[in-house]
DNA sequence: CGTCGTATTGATCCTCGTCAAAGTTAGTGG
DNA sequence: CCACTAACTTTGACGAGGATCAATACGACG
């Protein structure tokens, strides 16, 4: 599960508990779903390489995307506590993960309280994402939303240590787009152009590409400081032991 | 911190270590702040009496209700891990509360994993709730919102185990309701009207009576069962125990 | 009894959804 | 390697849902 020691930093036997947990890498493809809505969930999905995105989908087959997902992410945190799932989760790309039943989650709250504490900091990070989302969709026109997305998308991808570049690869349609801003297709495709012509991103096939920082914040009312990952010190307790226990 | 033993029924040890933890009762007013934005958390709040909400403020003043609380409810889980607050929490009614500060949290996680558990599904609870309106907002138009914020309502009252009537208070303004579905104060007023010559909700002051159950769940696309609160035995280890363990 | 917060109602405008068609890209198989 | 198809994107025209502004009415409360 990496990513998960971000926050706090594993020991050998933490890191151990962990492995043991975990299955195999296994490859999936575009398109794949991990889970089903109403189904049991019954594992943890490691994303290791490629994007994924949980959905809702309405009875009459329209669909809401939730959340993203990047390589790094662990994905069903937000569900595993349920009998049953309430979303899809869907492959963007072909990519690699590794699942972790949930059988064992219980004894790693018995055996490793702090991987315990990791667990909740990455659920609460997954929430802050969704809020996030809905504050967007809540108060923002078409251009602010997908300015703001924009901005979210990058600050995240900035997070996980990868690139800081202004451009990188989004694998998302313009119908994904239009299900996770609450808006519909057509009017995607114009707001892109219409930023674009505004000369603030551009976007073309799977890349996007930030041109003006400081004007898409301002229209999309985005304060990165506000996105501060970093662990309460309070919840660790003042200093997290980062000497090993073993 | 009433509410966590719904779904894990606590031994006696377990109640003692997360009463020590909690303050005394104290009552708080209608407007009242329980925390505000970029404070560190220092407490989680356990909601004994009355409503609150937590909210979002943007710069220009504009303010998006995240999630309501009832009694019962435990809150500031979204935020404890965080050093910062993002949101706020007004209270919407006169109430009573008890804090938990949030440097006992992670000696909870070490003595009473079954209590970290609970807090991991409570969390996951309130996270759903709000995925729930995400989906809403996305997906639906004005009448469709207050179809299915009223049937959510309801629902989350009947879990409760208080009443399961049709009628009951809510102690929202048609601004708040606005702020929390998206739309614009004068709009909420006209869809509530429509909604009451269609003979589907009625709301008089401060509070709010379902008509006609059947056909709201239609025109939300609201389908109860997805909204099983239940534990997923898989997580808490097939039996969970109730013996003491003290 | 006046004042302030809240709710209703009407008129107007505009953002955005819908429908439809054409243009583009990617993926497939011969 | 090219033709064929399906998925995706763009563009236009039109209309509807909902925002905004403004005025009035309705409490609640001091």
């Amino acid at each position: 599960m990496q990513n998960l020691d971000r926050h706090i930093a594993f020991t050998e036997r933490e890191h151990r508990l962990i492995s043991a947990l975990e299955s195999e890498p296994f490859a999936v493809a575009r398109g794949d779903t991990l889970w089903h809505p109403d189904e049991v969930p019954r594992h943890l999905y490691s994303l290791h390489r490629g994007w994924a995105c949980t959905l809702h989908r309405s009875e009459d087959d329209a669909e809401q995307v939730l959340d993203l997902h990047l390589p790094g992410d662990v994905l069903g945190l937000l569900d595993f506590t349920f009998t049953t799932h309430y979303t899809t989760a869907e492959m963007l790309t072909d990519g690699v993960v590794r699942a972790i039943p949930i059988a064992g989650i219980h004894r790693l709250f018995q055996a490793a309280p702090r991987v315990a504490m990791s667990l909740q900091a990455a659920t609460a990070r997954q929430q802050r994402n969704i809020t996030q989302r809905l504050v967007n969709v809540l108060g923002n026109d078409a251009c602010s939303r997908i300015a703001h997305f924009a901005l979210e998308i990058h600050h995240r991808l900035a997070g996980t240590g990868m690139e800081v570049s202004n451009r990188f690869t989004l694998p998302l349609t313009q119908r994904r787009l239009s299900q996770l801003l609450g808006m519909s297709e057509v009017h995607v495709s114009r707001t892109l152009s219409e930023l674009a012509e505004r000369r603030l991103v551009l976007r073309q096939r799977q890349s996007i590409d930030i041109l003006d920082f400081e004007e898409l914040a301002r229209i999309a009312n985005f304060r990165p400081e506000r996105f501060s990952d970093t662990l309460n010190p309070a919840f660790v307790g003042r200093e997290p032991p980062t000497s090993p226990d073993l």
